[in-house]
DNA sequence: ACTTCCGTTCTTTTT
DNA sequence: GAACGGAAGT
């Protein structure tokens, strides 16, 4: 490890700090990282820290994996170094000193789809009106106050807010369940109220790292001041300007106020970029310098320029979707670069189908992170259901989703009747489910009842002894669950078998992964795991995902989609403020649209060699047709650029856009000079082909495609991009592909 | 008890 | 356009 070779003066500058508070300000592809784990590599390598003593904190589990990962590669085996997220920080502590709380340690997390179910319950039980109180609204004042350490007497919360704070967390208690703000919040308490313990972390951290500091909310920062007393060995890594967080209750104040709370504080600077071309950074740089809050940077780099930033106007979301495919084909077939290397970014889950529409139609292969994720699927939820029973039989929410699933003759009436004995003998649903308390059932009714708790007994007996994956199979095969997906034998269900089966899987490699193969260890990380590792990383496949999720990564080539008013910036951060203009009218700025536009400099900063932006003249959402002006963004980036982005810096990339027939009056293209755009018109080879009705001939015949190799043309029609067929290809089945994008056989 | 079908309502971003 | 809730049908 030759730390004045690889790094530079400031990032060797702030490996080599010697102890006490260091703040990093690292710009956008700035090596951040890089320096982090330097850091701790230098610290256990050079100065024979222990790795156990060491604490990093991050804000995704991916990134904690990826830190993992590289100190490995350093230093060898760092075993016993905690690089996790603040919520796997919060949920390990409590797995071990629950009890002091008052919880059992063996309590279950719920992700926020337990909690709305929770939630609902609640509202039923206190009943309120639901038109009146949306279960949303209720859960989030819920969480504001957690974020600020408030308890359900403490909350300042009043009436109905109040009592269903209360009643919510007392039947969290009763089920032993955490929800993902307590995980912080009972940390907190945990340190607060047991002084021993949190001197206990103390002495054992020696060394405390925060990745993604802009992005710590009060109850995190609360948490590390504990543990990380003035003076301590605390180095926050962080950048203003990719703070994309407010709304989730993360505060800017923290990494700007950081230096006075701890005094002495050594700041180092990291604005050297080594990711993006000079053209992607400087279009980056005339977005951000619009912001007025912002600690003073200038990035800068010795990159070549590369080919300028682009932008492009489709008259709807599927044009947008097909001039993106184009261009991803056009691009990486000119520059050379794999499909892997290649991301497209959007403001809402909600774009993502066009785009994938999209992708299928010229047959580029694709994943999609977040949005529908795996763990989200119904099936799946059902058999981490039966885990976690089996783990925690007071859970009621989970017993309430499987009660019926597969069916067992209890429905409705039965779950509710259950519930309210529950409620009456004071316990939770399992333990009422015995003989002498449902003497007032049905035959029938009391027997469901009776099987389903000895299935349950039986399958903790099976499961208490064996690994993970094996209690998913013996969960899978006890309840009936996969002969009942079986049973139904349509297509669907066989995707939802492929998916459970898909969980064993899942098992086996968290288990190889962390070593871990306990039923326990598992439902934590299915608990506090996105998606995220489950897919594979992009081999050869485009990735699709929004721009919050892109934060922290790297492509070639990023396309940066739908930039247009009311989308990005997204029309709710207009609405706030100007609700906040109405309310301080002197001293009011636009807090939401700086923070929408450090989300957009964060997609454009992903980019490392070619950055495109593409925006609709409309866009159908929720129904309904929108039609929105460009983005303002655009107008930051392109100002100064406009007419030079096409520069004789480079060759421009021609990917064939569309026809901007201009006659559209409504909004004319003038603010962003729409008449330079690249117009190559789709129509000539539509209507060429539109003309031939020979497409009918095309069925039958036997094609070649790039991806999906030889197959058999079944169907052949017109679709707005081109002309479409359908092919049964020998590999992958049946698929819909652009007749431009085969080779006639 | 369970399924299916229809109308209503909302859509930012996530650990 | 989907996800939920309610109502009617099997």
């Amino acid at each position: 490890m030759d730390l004045e070779r690889e790094l530079n003066p400031e990032q060797l500058d702030a490996v080599m700090h010697p102890g006490g508070p260091l703040l990093i300000l690292a710009g956008a592809g700035s090596g951040k990282t890089r320096a982090i784990t330097y850091r701790i590599a230098h610290l256990v390598h050079d100065m024979g820290v222990e790795p156990w003593k060491i604490l990093a904190l991050t804000f995704t589990n991916k990134a904690a994996g990826e830190m993992c990962e590289r100190i490995d590669k350093l230093v060898g085996e760092a075993s016993g170094l905690w690089a996790l997220t603040f919520h796997s920080f919060g949920a390990r502590l409590l797995r071990r000193h629950a009890d002091l709380l008052g919880w059992g340690k063996d309590f279950t997390i719920y992700d926020d789809r337990d909690s709305k179910r929770l939630g609902k319950l609640i509202l039923e039980k206190l009943d309120l009106d639901r038109q009146l109180y949306k279960v949303d609204r209720m859960l989030a004042a819920v969480e504001r106050a957690k974020r600020k350490l408030r308890g359900p007497r403490q909350s300042g919360l009043k009436g109905p807010q109040r009592d269903f704070y209360i009643l919510y967390q007392r039947s969290l208690k009763a089920a032993n369940a955490f929800d993902f703000s307590d995980l912080i919040m009972q940390a907190n308490f945990l340190f607060d109220r047991h002084p021993e313990v949190l001197e206990k972390y103390r002495r054992r951290f020696e060394h405390v790292l925060v990745d993604e500091f802009q992005d710590t909310d009060r109850a995190q920062y609360t948490l590390l001041r504990m543990l990380c007393p003035p003076g301590a060995n605390l180095c926050v890594v962080g950048d203003d300007d990719q703070s994309i967080y407010r709304w989730r209750g993360a505060e800017i104040g923290n990494i700007m106020g950081f230096a006075s709370d701890y005094p002495g504080c050594k700041t180092v600077k990291l604005e050297r970029n080594y990711r993006s071309t000079a053209h992607i950074l400087q279009a980056a740089g005339l977005l951000i310098h619009k912001n007025s809050r912002r600690h003073p940077k200038a990035l800068w780099t010795e990159m070549e320029p590369g080919p300028p930033v682009e932008k492009f106007q489709a008259r709807d979301e599927r044009e947008e979707a097909g001039l993106v495919a184009r261009g991803i084909l056009k691009i990486v077939q000119q520059y050379g670069f794999s499909l892997g290397q290649v991301a497209v970014l959007y403001r809402v889950n909600a774009q993502s189908r066009a785009l994938e529409e999209g992708m299928r139609l010229f047959g580029i292969p694709y994943r999609v992170v977040g949005g529908l994720r795996f763990f989200d699927r119904a099936e799946v939820r059902d058999v981490v259901s039966y885990l976690r029973l089996i783990q925690n039989y007071k859970s009621d929410v989970d017993l309430m989703r499987i009660m019926n699933v597969p069916p067992r003759g209890l429905g409705q009436k039965s779950r509710q009747r259950i519930v309210a004995l529950a409620e009456e003998h004071g316990c939770s649903m399992f333990e009422v489910m015995t003989p002498q308390n449902l003497s007032g059932f049905r035959k029938k009714e009391r027997e469901a009842v009776l099987q389903l708790r000895r299935l349950l007994e039986q399958l903790g007996q099976e499961a208490s002894a064996s690994s993970a994956s094996d209690a998913v199979e013996a969960v899978i095969k006890t309840t009936g669950y996969g002969r009942w997906l079986e049973s139904m034998g349509t297509m669907e269900s066989e995707g939802r078998l492929e998916n459970i089966k898909e969980l064993i899987t899942a098992a086996q490699d968290m288990a190889r992964g962390t070593g871990d193969e306990s039923l326990e260890g598992f439902l934590e990380q299915v608990a506090l795991l996105t998606d995220m590792d489950l897919a594979q990383e992009g081999q050869g496949m485009v990735t699709l995902m929004t721009l919050h999720a892109s934060k922290g990564l790297e492509f070639d080539v990023v396309f940066i989609t739908g930039m247009e008013e009311g989308l990005l910036p997204h029309s709710r951060s207009l609405d706030d403020d100007e609700r906040q203009m109405l309310k301080s009218p002197g001293r009011a700025f636009p807090r939401a649209v700086e923070e929408e536009r450090r989300l957009c400099y964060v997609g454009m900063t992903r980019a490392r060699q070619v950055l495109t932006l593409t925006y609709t003249k409309s866009r159908s959402m929720a129904g309904q047709v929108a039609i929105n002006p460009p983005s303002r963004f655009l107008k930051d980036i392109f100002q100064d650029m406009g007419k030079t982005s096409k520069a004789p810096l480079a060759e421009v990339v021609d990917i064939g856009g569309f026809d901007l027939d201009d006659d559209d009056e409504i909004f004319h293209g003038d603010m962003l000079h729409a008449s330079d755009e690249e117009t190559v018109d789709y129509s000539d080879e539509y209507s060429q082909l539109a003309g031939d009705d020979g497409l009918d001939d095309l069925v039958g015949r036997t094609v070649v495609h790039q991806a999906f190799g030889k197959g058999l043309v079944s169907g052949a029609r017109m679709s707005p991009h081109g002309p479409m067929l359908t092919v049964v290809f020998n590999s992958v089945g049946t698929k819909t592909v652009m007749l431009d994008y085969v080779k006639m056989k």
